[in-house]
RNA sequence: CGGGGCGUAGCGCAGCUUGGUUAGCGCGCCAGUUUUGGGAACUGGAGGCCGAGAGUUCAAAUCUCUCCGCCCCGACCA
């Protein structure tokens, strides 16, 4: 390709739109640009890249044995009515003139356990691995980051059907591995992370994150034994109460006027949130309960859910707690409370002299203590775990990382299959439910998450396997005839050797091209100027700017070598995480 | 949905508080000349419904109201 015919436009000054390094740069460099709030036109230069990274990750899914098809973007009503996910928020709701309701597709569970209880009968047509790679809709509270969160965004969605829980964990597995080996191949490390399966439901989750302060998720991972999970999923792990020595000192109702937050308490009161017991009341179908966490943790609400054995909670609204405290929102607390199941954080079992709410408007107790003021008869790990808390595994202080997620695999097991009567007829003769796994990868997403993590103070810098030109031959002076040459010479011998190069060949000053070259980030690059009267032109790579001399008799091949060492590290890299296997 | 901010040329911004002639600056764009190893210099140009609507006023980019759009924080997030 030749830069004077190519389409991109590049931009000297930030767009005022974007915050993230990545959002910058693709904007900068002309990758993308906004056309709605995250909704992005892909211009020739990212929309090469996306093609890049979709390319290998077909590759690494057909060596797994998945089969592409593609499925329908409009998705009729009915099938997402079947399993309840019709009233989801996030779904892109449209009629047609009939006054019929579809939406955009936001993942094809429902539509692609269709086509298989249709035309799947039996054991014998098993395993089954259908995977496609398309644009999904969903209609984000808060899109950001550019083509990071979209509210239209490109996925592969990868589905597995099995008989039996064995085989499921192999389908398994085998996406593990071809997610590995993809986002290796495309220089992306990731960390895997044990997840919440969310609203999807199902039994196992992981989660694969790139690791970078402007990622959305919170990580905790353990130093020591290397567990790590995505903050919504990360258990605590147990360590002996320790109660202070602090001495009991007596329960005393202060008035708190206006006080209901956390915040607010602290202050008027000028105690530590440390030193004070939240207490939220849910509502678990009929049943009303009172949670309790230290002032300064979060809730998490699927670890409360578990620990009291329900699958759903809401927070209970004003007039529930009302009824139930006596008092207005924000003032409720465990001391002298009727009619709700009483459930707290362990880490409250060793808290002595807390302040709580007086279950009476404008007050607060203060000097609190458990078995003289207020009795719990359950304690469960209810709390968002944060740094320094007891890694599940082994014991010690787990890390934060932050991260964005750039994949995400479940074992859903039957709840679609079972949900939508999708069975198959087993060898002994019975009619079973199909085995579910599902598997995205945000192929998008990491159009922003490469050089999220890949980049300097020039612009980009792609790895070779997904780079929008894998070398650029830069012409400083077209209208010098040695250098002219030289430039296509190299051009010319790199495309015969299978090299996807650009030729830029532009009319602009020479500071111009070497500035955008930076910025579009190609991995090889080759300067034609005033040494090509000597016969030589410059070689040097993206990341190290020091240039190498070169006999342009020399120089394809001098290119090819650094090419195929740079594929070779990355090749390296997907061998090594193939091999790990899978943590657990 | 809550909180905050912003909408003025393709991009980045000033002007608005205190209304007043022709709405400005930098970059980019077009033409010409000179330049040519890290976003050139000079000269000359083109380009605006000041987000939309309503109101106040002799007069509105500027004041008031309504709406729309976008960004950030939070809530939410397969």
């Amino acid at each position: 390709m030749r830069a004077s015919q190519l389409f991109f436009p590049t931009l000297r000054e930030v767009p005022a739109e974007a915050e993230m390094i990545s959002h910058k740069l693709l904007l900068r460099a002309g990758f993308i640009r906004r056309v709605g709030a995250g909704i992005y036109d892909y211009l020739p230069l990212g929309y090469k890249v996306l093609k890049k990274i979709e390319k290998i990750a077909r590759e690494e899914m057909d060596a797994q044995g998945g089969q592409e098809l593609l499925m329908p973007a409009i998705v009729p009503a009915e099938l997402y009515q079947e399993t309840g996910r019709w009233g989801l928020d996030v779904l892109f709701r449209l009629k047609d003139r009939n006054d019929r309701d579809y939406s955009i597709g936001f993942t094809h569970e429902e539509v692609v356990t269709d086509i298989v209880r249709r035309d799947v009968r039996s054991y014998r047509e098993l395993p089954l691995n259908l995977y496609q790679i398309q644009t999904k809709g969903r209609d984000e509270p808060r899109p950001r980051g550019g083509v990071v969160r979209g509210r239209e965004f490109i996925m592969l969605d990868s589905y597995t059907f099995d008989r039996n829980w064995e085989d499921l964990d192999r389908a398994y597995d085998k996406m593990y591995v071809a997610f590995s080996r993809t986002f290796a191949r495309c220089g992306l490390d990731t960390l895997v992370v044990e997840a919440d399966s969310g609203a999807i439901g199902g039994k196992d989750s992981q989660e694969y994150m790139v690791i970078a302060d402007s990622g959305e998720d919170m990580i905790l991972v353990c130093g020591s034994c290397g567990y790590a999970a995505n903050s919504e999923k990360c258990e605590i792990g147990e360590r002996p109460i320790k109660k202070s020595e602090e001495e009991l000192q007596s329960l005393e109702l202060v008035d708190t006027p206006g006080a209901r937050t956390i915040e607010q308490v602290t202050s008027f009161l000028k105690k530590s949130p440390k030193k004070l017991v939240k207490t939220l009341i849910y509502k678990a179908g009929d049943e009303v309960v009172a949670a309790l966490v230290r002032g300064d943790r979060e809730i998490n609400e699927p670890k409360l859910m578990r620990a009291l054995g329900v699958k759903n909670i809401e927070m209970a609204d004003a007039d529930t707690i009302e009824k139930l405290t006596g008092a207005e929102v924000g003032f409720a607390g465990p001391v002298g409370l009727n009619g709700a199941r009483i459930i707290a954080d362990r880490e409250v079992e060793a808290m002595m002299n807390f302040v709580v709410g007086a279950n009476k408007t404008d007050a607060h107790y203060i000097n609190a203590n458990i078995g003289r003021d207020l009795e719990i008869s359950e304690y469960a790990d209810l709390r968002v775990a944060s740094k320094g808390d007891a890694c599940p595994k082994c014991n010690r202080d787990l890390g934060v990382e932050r991260g964005m997620e750039v994949g995400h695999i479940f074992k859903l097991g039957d709840i679609y299959s079972e949900g939508m009567d999708a069975k198959f007829l087993d060898d002994d003769g019975r009619e079973k439910p199909f085995l579910m796994g599902c598997y995205g990868m945000g192929v998008s997403r990491m159009l922003a998450a490469i050089p999220e993590v890949n980049s300097d103070k020039d612009g980009m810098i792609w790895p070779v396997s997904v780079a929008p030109f894998e070398v650029v031959v830069i012409l400083l002076n077209s209208d010098d005839d040695a250098q002219c040459s030289a430039a296509i010479r190299l051009y010319e011998e790199l495309q015969q050797a299978g090299v996807d190069v650009l030729l830029d060949e532009r009319d602009e000053r020479p500071g111009v091209k070497f500035k955008d070259a930076d910025l579009i980030g190609c991995p090889i690059q080759v300067v034609a100027g005033r040494l090509a009267g000597e016969g030589k032109v410059e070689v040097r790579t993206r990341t190290e700017k020091d240039k190498q001399e070169v006999d342009i008799d020399n120089a394809t091949s001098r290119v090819l070598e650094l090419r195929s060492g740079l594929y070779s590290i990355l090749s390296d890299r997907a061998a090594m995480v193939s091999s790990i296997g899978k943590v657990d």
